[in-house]
DNA sequence: GCGACAG
DNA sequence: ATCTTGTCGC
């Protein structure tokens, strides 16, 4: 599977990619994070938790062989399947999904978050915490004069992070909801929720095999 | 050719 | 992502 086939897929699930809002009312929102085990196994981990008062409500997670490695612009291929096996798992749904990187603001316009987003036809936010590719205008990232993510400051930090859609959503929504989420730290709560989860069960999936 | 490059 | 103590700041 050479790079060129990979990029046609992204172009591909990018096409089939909805920027705007179409989902209710949310009640519940989910977080998805990796955790690498060693060189050849990822934990994928996913936090569901109560919108209101942002709670968790129930974690799931899911362990996959490493088939690819991180390439930048193709992180998906590293860890979607991981985050998209925990998802189906999962017990309990949710009616948005934040993932850790980036949606439409990509090479492609096909970051994690619109992969697992069209692949799942789940909606989904994408929260990257570092600078990936575009226009800096103000406080809005450009990709061919379009708005593809916004930046925000926690706390009024230096670094910001940027929100794109992934699917299902509108930019400015997105925004909205990733800023309403913010309670402790730098991230949402899905994504805090879900770094932290996968980072304790490293530990304890890694600790017993080791020494 | 050179620089940039999510996690 | 991951390896890690002390250290700066609220």
């Amino acid at each position: 599977m050479d790079a060129g086939s990979l990029y046609r897929e992204q172009q591909e699930l990018a096409k089939k990619a909805i920027l705007i809002d179409s989902f209710g009312q949310v009640k519940r929102i989910g977080g998805a994070d990796c955790s690498y085990l060693d060189d050849e196994l990822v934990i994928g981990g996913l936090v569901v938790l109560d919108y209101e008062g942002l709670k968790p409500v129930y974690r799931t997670f899911s362990v996959q062989r490493l088939a690819f490695p991180y390439v930048p612009g193709l992180l998906a291929y590293r860890e979607a399947g991981a985050l998209m096996e925990a998802v189906q798992e999962a017990k309990v749904g949710f009616d948005v999904l934040m993932v850790d990187g980036f949606g439409a603001n990509h090479p492609r316009r096909c970051g994690i978050a619109t992969h697992i987003g069209v692949k799942l036809d789940v909606p989904a936010i994408g929260v990257g915490k570092s600078f990936l590719c575009g226009e800096i205008k103000g406080e809005y990232v450009y990709q061919d004069g379009e708005r593809v993510a916004k930046m925000l400051y926690p706390k009024g930090l230096k670094r910001p992070i940027y929100v794109s859609p992934g699917h299902r959503i509108s930019l400015e929504t997105a925004a909205g909801i990733v800023l309403v989420s913010i309670k402790k730290g730098r991230l949402p709560e899905p994504l805090r929720l879900a770094h932290e989860y996968v980072t304790q069960l490293k530990k304890i999936i890694v600790h017993p095999f080791k020494e």
